[in-house]
DNA sequence: CTAGCATGATCAC
DNA sequence: TGATCCTGCTAGC
């Protein structure tokens, strides 16, 4: 998925073409048809993140509950008030660039016809969005999502970070017996942190991944959580994760995407950009770690 | 053209 | 630990 930093830029998006309108809400798949009935001819009230997940708030205490999941994206359309993002989500392609209208075409003229399997698309007077591929797509109360968002941790992304939120990240991950690189991946630990931010953060920290929480000094803790932080924001920003110092890339030409944007993201088998060690590449509860061994070895961590 | 894989998370065993 | 959800890009035939 889309790390939080997306789920956050496409709350802004929603709320930037919805809030305040009434939208015709459906389920042209089908699998979200009694959610879509609750919602539709409802004005969005507002829409925010926390870690990935996405709360749409719907007049009459309906909140649309979006996840995305591995592939889920939404896809949008319509007037010039549209312009400026036609997806956001899963990638189309490595490195999280966006796809942008050029902004050529003829008036709008409504949606078209639903291609593929859209499991739910919101419809106002200036246009429409289409979710594809998410892992969660449900209609709570208030309360339930109250209770969603106790499960999580601390998101890098909510505002008045990196102050507020540092206690809580050093206090959650210091005291867990697992090692580092599993728990920025715990969403109740820290909501919003994927596998390339978990990645690239314990790089320039460098950090071991196999390093256990409670064993990692707190002052390193709270630096860690600083960086992610400042990562995560520019992500937001840009709208791709770039997590390279610029004079790292400097062997590249241009723009800096997508060459260097990582330093171990993707790289296995492929010299440090700082120690030329060959990046390492292990599984590690289902997802694929990767880390420098010269950079982020065990002695450099205590 | 198809198989495999991906920035995720849950559930059954 | 492995199957599942079930999209879309990409490498390879």
């Amino acid at each position: 998925m889309p790390e939080g930093h997306s789920v956050h830029r496409l709350a802004r998006q929603l709320d930037d073409v919805f809030a305040g309108h009434r939208l015709r809400v459906s389920s042209p798949q089908g699998r979200f048809a009694a959610g879509a009935a609750l919602l539709d001819g409802r004005e969005l009230l507002t829409t925010d993140a926390h870690g990935k997940q996405l709360f749409a708030h719907f007049a009459g205490g309906h909140v649309l509950r979006v996840h995305l999941g591995l592939y889920g994206a939404f896809s949008f359309g319509g007037d010039e008030t549209f312009r400026g993002a036609s997806s956001i989500g899963a990638p189309r392609r490595i490195g999280e660039r966006e796809a942008y209208d050029d902004g050529t075409e003829a008036a709008y003229e409504g949606p078209p016809e639903p291609v593929g399997q859209v499991r739910a698309r919101l419809v106002s007077e200036h246009g429409w969005a289409d979710l594809r591929g998410a892992s969660v797509c449900e209609v709570l109360s208030i309360p339930e999502t109250d209770s969603v968002r106790a499960r999580l941790g601390p998101d890098p992304l909510a505002p008045g970070t990196p102050a507020s939120g540092r206690d809580e990240f050093v206090r959650r991950i210091g005291a867990t017996g697992t090692v580092i690189a599993a728990a920025l991946m715990n969403q109740s630990l820290v909501a919003g942190v994927g596998n390339i931010y978990r990645a690239e953060s314990l790089f320039r920290a460098g950090l071991d991944p196999w390093a256990r929480g409670r064993d990692i000094p707190q002052a390193r803790l709270a630096a860690l959580w600083d960086d992610i932080c400042a990562l995560m924001a520019d992500g937001v920003r840009d709208g791709h994760i770039i997590t390279t110092r610029p004079g790292d890339r400097r062997a590249h030409q241009g723009p800096v995407w997508p060459d260097h944007a990582y330093y171990t993201y993707q790289r296995q088998g492929m010299p440090c950009l700082l120690c030329r060690t060959p990046i390492g590449l292990a599984e590690l509860s289902a997802r694929k770690l990767y880390w420098c061994p010269g950079c982020q070895a065990a002695t450099r961590t205590a």
